[in-house]
DNA sequence: AAGTAACCGAGACGGTACGTCACGTCTTTCG
DNA sequence: CGAAAGACGTGACGTACCGTCTCGGTTACTT
């Protein structure tokens, strides 16, 4: 969220703090109710009992509003300690399963990607908000894995970031397309099969 | 794609044939210049050199043009013998990078994806149009294998269901989150990385 | 409505006779219920059981399908001979109260006069379908009362035709006044007391 | 005319004052040029340099707006007081026929009129902006007939309405008539006739 | 009896205007 | 001076009719 307004002002009146958890907080629930398309600023603004103006202050657009929206809720995202690479990969999943389990999630974040094919700047906000934030639960994982000795050290540094892309892409794209195009729910059951897959490819000593 | 229209009538004078192409062909090309959101139907109706109201006889709203429009794509998708499984899943998912490389796919998938969260009728739309399409090629290459006597056959038809379409999945949401997402080519060297992985965790024996 | 059609052929089938009288019908009947401007040549066409080419065929356009559509109406107007200028000119203006008391000729002749006002030949159209022949009865009735001896004979004849002209004016535009824009209703004690300031009017001696 | 806001709020940016005169002033324009049924409310708010939504902000439709622009024409009649009853009569009909002559109060005010007919609030509204204003003329003429001794004092309060409402559908029918339907001038000589007409009717005593 | 020319219904076509909605900006008044 | 309220210009929406056109099929005159 860091930092929407460019300049801390002194003078003046000071801007609601509330304001900003109220329109983000609308902004979700609108999202639950009508999707990204049938969303209207001014609808926030009126569900967050907030002027337009108020609401343009801050933001600049629709999509930074739902990038915004979105992202606090990956802000929960955690990495239990379960104790072996598998449990660990099956925990991240499913915690990942869990927020695009939640409509708001899935209309917000699967919209703005699309818009962000098209808008550079938007694109930058939504790796900053939401996907580093995630990502940073890959490289936990693999760290611990590397220590309990599951993993071997990775020297060559490039092959690293390569594979630790290649998971990402792998867990959160398939998560997304089961839960969103398949329209299957990411149950338990399913991250099971699917995380035992993602290790035997992974661990599987092999040619390159 | 297949009739949208109703009911074939008898009467009156027939739909002109080549409206049709014309207005998918320029909802494609006016999803590259301007992504969904900015896609207007008048737009669309003047590059195709169409009424309005044509426009509006034939589709029911913006959503549904686009994944006719998009589904088209996906007609070119063959799956080509080359002679061994690894290489097989390296074909349909190279062919499936090359798809989703084009702009217009890209805006459009991924927009009508995301408003199909809230519109029961077009995931059903966007299911028969486009993902069934896709999931033959995944039957094909399995059928292929088993006959080549890379993979055992499946004696349980819900287990070897259920493993067709977490392939499937991984297939399209990996290559979907590393070109939208993370906005990265896939690119030969990666589609043999992910192929490569993919294959290990397939094919590694293991217990359940 | 003495010929629409501008050459009457002679091959071929020829046009329906019953479609004419079913299309002006309908166009009445649509007048009652909509008014003018709600009226759609679409909308008279199904009315009619009739297809709008039918219609178009044989009619220009909407003013004119209603011009015709209502000078139907004053075909029944008649002068009966009453006896004395004064029951005759009660018994004109009746009739022409009674006709304009239907929605059918409120509508459709204030909508068609309005619309002449920029279109010289509906003006023309509706002067030879509509105004001569009422003013015929104005006529009749003068030459009536001057066999009777009630009015003295007009030896110059433009100063007949302007008497005639004012006659006409002041019987039809009070009547329509009185129906249309003040709403009230041209009943019989109403035109009794019309008509007696009428005859007083013209009848008084006095100097010109 | 007074007041199509409901209600005047005290908050929010008010509503421009010179839109309306200009609003009002453009659909005088196009009604001239145009007519009442090409004259299109997307057109007048171009040539106000207004946008379509104020425009629909402030009237309800067409009729409306069009009752507005015409009723204003109407603001400047004034009884001049010339000495007589015979001179009064002919004042006012001859300002009567003056807007008439103009263009634009003939195609607006047929066109609403007949729109009036399938519309009782449309009705009501000129019977407000328009009609009250003209009968006011006839009640001051009246009025200062009887003190000038020219006509006696109506004991009857009733009776005196009538024959008001009478002399009102007289003069303002007939020179309706006269300029719309016969499509003559209503110059000076041909007023000249009409009143005395209309004098002798009304002060030629006779039996009612 | 066959030919054929004009009719008929149905309905798609390119248009124009509709009246509404949301946008993002602006001008007010109030706290 | 910020915030609410709401009017403003802009532009797309989806709809309704317009008047024209293409169909397949039907009549009634002509030969």
């Amino acid at each position: 969220m860091q930092s929407r307004t460019p300049a801390p002002r002194a003078t003046g009146r000071p801007r609601s703090a509330t304001a900003d958890a109220a329109i983000l907080a609308a902004t979700r629930e609108a999202l639950v109710e009508l999707g990204w398309s049938k969303l209207t600023l001014g609808d926030v603004a009126a569900r967050a009992g907030v002027a337009k103006t108020t609401l343009y202050r801050r933001w600049a657009g629709k999509n930074e509003l739902v990038v915004d929206a979105v992202a606090e809720l990956f802000d929960e995202l955690e990495l239990p300690d379960c104790g072996t690479l598998a449990a660990d990969i099956e925990g991240v999943v499913l915690q990942y399963a869990a927020i695009l389990a939640r409509p708001e999630a899935k209309s917000g974040l699967m919209s703005v990607v699309a818009e962000s094919i098209h808008d550079e700047a938007l694109r930058e906000r939504i790796r900053c908000s939401i996907v580093e934030r995630q990502k940073r639960l890959v490289l936990e994982g693999r760290a611990r894995a590397e220590a309990r000795g599951e993993l071997p050290p990775e020297s060559d540094p490039g092959e690293a970031a390569r594979t630790i892309d290649l998971i990402f892409d792998m867990v959160a794209g398939t998560v997304v397309h089961r839960t969103l195009v398949s329209a299957q729910p990411a149950d338990e059951e399913w991250v099971r099969g699917f995380a035992r897959v993602l290790l035997l490819g992974l661990t599987s000593a092999g040619p390159r």
